[in-house]
DNA sequence: CTAATTCGACTACATTCGTAATCGAACGAG
DNA sequence: CTCGTTCGATTACGAATGTAGTCGAATTAG
C-alpha cells in the first residue's frame, strides 16, 4: 500500500519526522546544510511523497504545511525487514552474527545489547 | 569503486555465491525456480554485473563461466552499513534496540544472540 | 491599482532498472 | 560445405529517480 520511498525522498522525510508540520521553504532550508538541492528539487520530492501517501499537506493560506503520514518506526521496520529477508533469509540471529563478526561491535555495544536483551526477557 | 548492485542483479549474485563458476544458461536454470525471467533477461543482468566489476567471465570455448569478484560477506557488510548509517546514525545498538522493540525477536533469537555475545567476549 | 515576488503545479530530461527482443558470429549436424 | 542452433552483444523501452526549469495564480510592496 504505502509505496516505496526513494533515497532522496527519505532524506526529506527525516526532516519532517524531526519537526513538523513545515512549509516547503522551511524543509528546503533545513536540508540546505546537508544537501545542495534547489528549492524546485525539494518541492518535487515533497509532491512525490504526497502522491505516494507518505505525507499530508494542510493548506495554510497559499502555502502548504507538510506532515508525515507514516511513522518513522514503521518506515524503519519495513526497511530493516527487507534487508533481513534479502540478506539473512528473514532470520534475525544471522544478522546479529554478521554484526558480531564483521562490524565493529564495541564492548560497549555488547553491553548495551545484553542489557536490552535482559530487559526483554523480564 | 564497486558500483551499486540492483535488486535483480543481487538475485543473480546469490546464485553465483552459492555455486560458481557457472554459465549463463545454468544461472538462468537455477533462477527458474524462484524467478520467471527469460534467458535474455538473465544475460542482461550478467552483463551489467560484469560491467560493474561484480563478476568475472572466463571464456570456456564459446561460452563464459561467470564467477563473483566480490565476496558475499563484503556485499552484505556494505548493505548493512548503508542501512545503519541511513537509519540509525551509524550506531549499532539503536539497530538492536529497534530489533528488540519492533521485530519479532523470539525467545530463541534472544538465546542465540546472547550465546553469540558471550562467545564474543571470551 | 500595478508590478514584483512567491508558491505550487506542470514539464523536462538524463540515468538506472526491470524486462526482453533481435542480430551477428561461431559451432555442430548432415 | 551449408544450415540451423547457440551464444554473447546490441538495442529497446517503459517506469522510477535525481535534479531542476517554467508557468500561472495569488500575494504583497509601493
Amino acid at each position: 500500500m504505502t509505496e516505496r520511498i526513494s533515497d532522496a525522498e527519505h532524506v526529506v522525510m527525516e526532516v519532517l519526522w524531526n519537526d513538523s508540520p513545515l512549509t516547503a521553504n522551511v524543509v528546503a532550508e533545513r536540508l540546505s546544510t546537508s544537501q545542495s538541492w534547489t528549492l524546485p528539487t525539494v518541492k518535487t520530492l515533497l509532491s512525490r511523497l504526497l502522491t505516494k501517501g507518505a505525507l499530508s499537506a494542510e493548506a495554510d493560506g497559499r502555502r502548504f504545511l507538510y506532515r508525515p503520514l507514516i511513522a518513522r518506526e514503521d518506515y524503519v521496520s519495513g526497511d530493516v525487514k527487507r534487508l533481513v529477508d534479502r540478506l539473512f533469509g528473514g532470520k534475525l540471529s544471522p544478522l546479529v552474527a554478521h554484526l558480531a563478526e564483521n562490524e565493529a561491535l564495541t564492548a560497549q555495544d555488547i553491553s548495551e545489547i545484553e542489557a536490552l536483551l535482559k530487559e526483554l526477557k523480564s
